[in-house]
DNA sequence: TTGTCACATTGATATATATCAATATAACTG
DNA sequence: CAGTTATATTGATATATATCAATGTGACAA
C-alpha cells in the first residue's frame, strides 16, 4: 500500500464518531439519515465525515432517488489492518544517517 | 479495547513521519539520535512526536547515560490491526433513532 | 410548477496539531 | 566545578480539522 494512502486512511480512521459511523455500518447499508438519527451530529458535519470516509475508501455510497445509501467497505479495514500488523513484525534494516553525530 | 483508547491510538498513527519512526525501528531499538539523522525534522520535534507514540502504547522508551533508546511495541501495533479488521467483519445490529425521521 | 425532503457545499469559527527557535534539564567529561 | 552532549520543555506560529448556520442542489410529490 502506498504510504500517503495508509496515511489518509488512517486519518480518517482517527476520529471517534467516524469509528462509531463504522460501526453502525455493521448492520450493512445504511441511509444517511439513520446514521444521522443515532449520531449527536448535526447534517452538514455528518455529509462532511462521510465525504472523508468515502475518500479513504473506508465506505461506499449508492444513490437511490433522494436517499443515499452508505455501505462499509471490509477489504479496506482489513488491508489497513494487515498492514499495521505488518508494521509490527517488520525488520527493516536502517543505516545511520550521513550527518549521524552520536559519541558512544 | 476502549474507544477512546482506540482513538489514541490512531491518532498517533495518522502522521506520515511517526509511520516513517515506527518503519525505523524495524530493525530493534533505535536512539533517538539515528532516528533523527533520518527524519528531516528538528530534534523537539522529534521528541514531539516519541511522547505521542509512547503515550499511545505504540513505543516503548529506556533511559541510558545520556541517550534514549526507543522500541516499538508489536503488540500494540497488532491489537490495533485485528480491532480495525474485526470492524470489518462486525455484524452490529442498531436500532432506527428516536427522532427518525425518513419518510419512505 | 411549487413545495418539501435528503443531502451537499459554503463560510465562519474554534480547537488541535505540527513545527521550530530558544531554553531547560540531566548526564557524562575534563 | 565548568563545559559538552542528548533529550525534553516552552512559547510562538502556521496549518489542519471539526463543527454549525445558512444556503445550494437534486429528486420526488401535489
Amino acid at each position: 500500500m502506498e504510504s500517503t494512502e495508509t496515511v489518509k486512511i488512517l486519518k480518517a480512521l482517527a476520529d471517534a464518531n467516524r469509528l462509531h459511523i463504522l460501526e453502525l455500518l455493521g448492520s450493512g447499508e445504511q441511509c444517511a439519515c439513520v446514521l444521522l438519527g443515532n449520531l449527536d451530529l448535526s447534517q452538514p458535519t455528518l455529509s462532511h465525515h462521510m465525504k472523508i470516509l468515502c475518500d479513504a475508501g473506508l465506505v461506499t455510497s449508492r444513490k437511490a432517488g433522494k436517499w443515499i445509501y452508505y455501505t462499509r467497505r471490509a477489504e479496506t479495514l482489513d488491508r489497513i489492518g494487515t498492514c499495521l500488523q505488518a508494521l509490527g513484525r517488520s525488520t527493516t534494516v536502517n543505516h545511520p544517517a550521513s550527518d549521524f553525530r552520536c559519541r558512544e
